[in-house]
DNA sequence: CTATCGTAGACAAACGTTTGCGCGACGCTC
DNA sequence: GAGCGTCGCGCAAACGTTTGTCTACGATAG
């Protein structure tokens, strides 16, 4: 019968179709179906050839292997997004944004989370070097992150997101967190406020840093004296931001108002001002940092420093698809300029007005 | 010179080491090298090369490039979840779960967004099986399921969550959605409810279906006639459960209680009931379902049906690497048994005691 | 009729591993 | 000292692609 050469089909059980047995069914080299679907321009093939090829590949549903093309060519159409938690809306919505700009161009994406540790995160990216993923997400990212280095050396492509590294030209994408923290500080100022209490982040963290320099720069400008009493470490956790609200409402002289580092921790000191017995904003005004969906949902909502999250992750997408599309670490910054919303945590009653209806578009379960 | 022989090591860029340069440089063949590296125990091999080729491993800091690795060994290390979207807190918890369960074995996971379209979930599982993933964990299947038979067709290892598929016997780990809709609406007959209204999944997806019978079914236990009126069909989205509410309580005599299909349903009950100008729970309760996060910080606090979503993840991961290691498919089901949390959106004034505490570990930002 | 040329497609190497097999060399026994 | 067992390691094929080069063949021209 025609066919049925010294073809060595393995049709006993199912295996994904290769092209060498393609091949074997056309009765032509694996080269030459290759060349077939990739269509490869610079090679001739005969018309007939070609339709009988293009008819085979499309009967058998072929798909090359991903693996075996990612050896010879040396791309894997893989990248890695590496964060603290995917848990924490901030990094689910900007996680988002990344695939949304990645997959149109073909690229699956990892997601790894650290929990905020370093070895996690080292372990996670030798992983992620081995498996040759063609570049990384970091928003993970400290100060003189080793990590950091350990890329730049590898000549890994990889962007940086919210937090950066060092003085580093390293690609990066974020907002600006020293003007985004003077208006929210100076929000406060205006509305009256003396004694405004600061939820720190971490001083190993450029948004830790910039934030609580914002904080202080407007303060000074405001004409108001820092009280360092009023600055407390609380992190980025719900957890940290409760009990550091509480230590700071225990002083002699209280804050009348707080501006917390991070949209999580405000959510924290919600939390102890409410179990302190206190209303908010009467007693205590809150101010968070990022506009995480959960902050129109809270009761009042929270007054924060509105970032497009989302954008956060298309926009340093491009920037390392442009990366590894030119083969040279571009170091472009892309600054987004954060802009204050103002909710019923700062003042009462607004959130019957439009301000307090934002939705967030949660699709489906 | 001792070592500079034909070796043809290339140091001038920096490449990532490979096992032919390794071997070069210790004079020994690259097989050698692998079967040390590997600690391959069915090959002696002689102290002093064993040790000279360790340090020359530790010197360079070598790793096996996972993509040659993988195309020979068929295996990946890498698994892919699909979820209509990590947004929702619901599955963020759930990958989670299913990273912490596969870390470990080393396995990187991939994340796909389907937004609950089956093409794009049809697309998505293509790619993956074009890069030879290990496995799949399928959150987003719906009812008679092209995906799923295909998956089943391939071999390619799957564990379904959350949602099944057809009466498949498929490896599947889950809630008893009948039992804890059951919970959910006899909570609500016992608090004297009489018209509970609720709003229901999608006819199409497991979830949707059970938790409308569990619903229909406690009622005709409790003695209480069904209404049809009562269901509306409002999906599993904030702003699906807000118009469904809408239309309930615009109703002729409305229900003074609503049983919701998810948690993010309920959060659009309760924005809609808000704008109403009616009071939670005193002009009209409302249940979830799953217990998200965000359950317990909204204000009043969110009663429903608990579900240990994060090990959802984990034994999800855990049935799937079972599959992966004996290379059958097990088709175990893991089925959890919910249980009911009450705050107060049900009972007034209950979130001031412990039930309304529950914090839930948001990790570092 | 032969030299030339263009075309269709085969050949083979390469990507970086893993692993069954086999071969020399050494030491032991009889 | 010949045979045998063991030890240590090299050889080569294989995984499934891609791509530069080379060949065979038919046509055309001189």
């Amino acid at each position: 019968m025609l066919g049925t050469g010294k073809t060595n089909v393995n049709d006993g059980c199912r295996m994904p179709v290769t092209l060498k047995q393609l091949a074997a069914r056309a009765r032509v080299h694996p080269s030459t179906v290759s060349r077939v679907a990739n269509r490869d321009p610079r090679l001739r093939i005969a018309a007939e050839t070609r339709s009988r090829i293009e008819a085979l590949l499309r009967e058998t549903d072929y798909r090359p292997n991903g693996v075996a093309r990612g050896l010879k060519l040396r791309q894997s159409l893989v990248l890695a997004v590496v964060i603290p938690d995917v848990t924490n809306p901030f990094f689910a919505a900007l996680f988002r944004g990344v695939e949304d700009g990645a997959a149109p161009r073909g690229y699956n994406v990892l997601l790894c989370n650290t929990d905020g540790s370093p070895e996690r995160q080292h372990s996670h990216l030798q992983s992620l070097h081995a498996r040759r993923v063609d570049g990384v997400i970091l928003a993970s990212t400290y100060l003189e992150d080793p990590t950091v280095r350990w890329l730049r050396e590898e000549r890994i492509p990889f962007v940086l997101v919210n937090r950066f590294s060092d003085e580093g030209q390293d690609a990066f994408v974020g907002s600006d967190d020293l003007r985004g923290a003077r208006a929210a500080t100076g929000h406060l100022v205006e509305l009256g406020h003396h004694r405004i209490g600061h939820l720190a982040g971490k001083p190993t963290v450029s948004t830790g840093i910039l934030r609580r320099r914002g904080y202080l720069e407007e303060l000074g400008t405001r004409g108001l004296e820092p009280d360092p009493r009023l600055v407390v470490e609380a992190g980025y956790s719900e957890a940290g931001g409760a009990s550091a609200t509480e230590r700071l409402l225990s002083l002699a002289s209280p804050p009348s108002a707080i501006f917390a580092v991070t949209d999580m921790t405000a959510v924290g000191a919600f939390g102890a001002v409410r179990r302190m017995g206190l209303r908010i904003p009467e007693d205590v005004a809150i101010v968070g940092y990022n506009d995480i969906p959960l902050a129109s949902r809270l009761v009042p909502g929270l007054t924060t420093v509105h970032v497009p999250i989302h954008e956060l992750g298309t926009v340093a997408a491009g920037l390392l698809l442009e990366q590894i599309d030119s083969g040279e670490p571009r170091q472009r910054r892309v600054v987004f300029n954060p802009k204050l919303v103002v909710r019923g945590s700062t003042v009462a009653g607004i959130d019957a007005t439009a301000a307090g209806r934002a939705v967030w578009p949660f699709a489906t379960e």
